[in-house]
DNA sequence: GAGCCGTGGTA
DNA sequence: TTACCAAGGCT
């Protein structure tokens, strides 16, 4: 038989007995195929169920979404990274209610127009809403093909993607696209992992490449190594009593819109921070710490400055700044590194 | 199109 | 400790 006829076979005959119960298994609601989609960009299954069920108990339908306010939405996104996904997903919400009547495109090449929504989510949501016969090609599907057929190809060229997307199509189930692209995953998740691959329990373990050649470890290939840049911040905690200082960051830089401590940065780790010259011999540092992004290493140093009520206001306005008190962060989205040092603040 | 955008799990 | 990378997309 054709081995990528029996690829597509065994696939979904695992699928079958074997998927995963998610809370969005059981829909075809493109509102929450779409939601669970972006939610799930470059994040496990595991961390995004819970933001998933608290979006949809916010929001059941799309005009409640598109209704909320912009903060609110990242507020609820707090935690979860990436937060252009967050605005998009509102953005999106909002274009959708205000002038397509909350109805979503019902193919991959308009949904694709759609902000948030690339190759990828487009299929998936196309294929398993609308069963349209695209694949759905992600970490996972690249993984699965590059291994399966032994396809030494760098996964991070643009031609790559081109042919992996080629072959998806032919393989792809035509009756059944959105369970087809959705196995993949799962196979990919459960079994076909990047390390501790499972191959004794795979569907594909009798025509496997990797496999038959070992080289399990060596695919797909990705060649391209991201370099991290090392950054200092200094953040200041300047309070009266329990009012303090929080300004909304701008959206050119690392957690875009969201909420945090006035900010210095300096070039070195030994530079001692200028937040306002009438101010600086009263500030007291606290503690630093590491925090990792994907392509920085942030390290950042926490200070505190404790003012009367009249240097506060007037350090408010130098800073264009909001005078907030703890209770108030439950509108607020922040950082990891913020939301930790805020949680130590209570404390106080 | 190369660089940027978070957080957490894992080895 | 470091590196990889997870249901990618945008600029």
């Amino acid at each position: 038989m054709d081995k990528k006829l029996n690829a597509n076979l065994l696939i979904l005959a695992w699928f079958d007995h074997n998927k995963r119960i998610l809370p969005w298994r059981n829909t075809k609601d493109p509102y929450k195929i779409w939601l669970s989609e972006i939610i799930l960009q470059q994040t496990r299954v595991q961390q995004g169920i819970a933001y998933y069920e608290r979006f949809i108990s916010h929001f059941p339908i799309l005009e409640m979404l598109a209704r909320a306010d912009e903060n609110q939405v990242l507020k609820l996104w707090q935690g979860l990274g990436y937060y252009s996904r967050a605005r998009n997903l509102h953005a999106t919400a909002k274009y959708l209610y205000l002038h397509e009547d909350s109805i979503f495109p019902d193919n991959s090449q308009d949904l694709k127009k759609l902000k948030g929504i690339g190759d990828y989510t487009a299929s998936a949501i196309a294929s398993i809403c609308y069963n349209e016969v695209t694949p759905a090609l992600d970490g996972n599907m690249y993984r699965v093909f590059a291994r399966y057929f032994g396809l030494y190809d760098d996964i991070s060229e643009p031609a790559t993607k081109k042919k992996f997307f080629a072959l998806g199509k032919e393989i792809i189930d035509r009756e059944r696209p959105g369970d087809f692209n959705q196995a993949v995953m799962d196979l990919g998740a459960m079994i076909c992992t990047p390390q501790n691959y499972k191959c004794e329990a795979c569907p594909l373990n009798e025509s496997c490449f990797a496999l038959q050649k070992n080289v399990q470890n060596k695919l797909p290939v990705k060649l391209k190594k991201i370099t991290i840049k090392n950054r200092y911040l200094h953040f200041i905690y300047i309070h009266h009593q329990h009012l303090f200082l929080l300004m909304q960051r701008d959206d050119k830089d690392v957690w875009a819109k969201l909420f945090s401590l006035p900010k210095v940065e300096s070039r070195k780790a030994d530079d001692v921070p200028i937040f306002h010259r009438d101010y600086d011999d009263k500030c007291r540092f606290l503690y630093e710490e590491t925090h990792l992004l994907s392509h920085q290493r942030l390290h950042i140093k926490f200070w505190e400055l404790e003012v009367n009520e009249q240097s506060l206001s007037d350090l408010k306005a130098f800073w264009k700044a909001e005078i907030v008190s703890y209770q108030d962060l439950e509108r607020y989205a922040l950082p990891k590194p913020i939301e930790k040092f805020m949680d130590l603040r209570i404390f106080d």
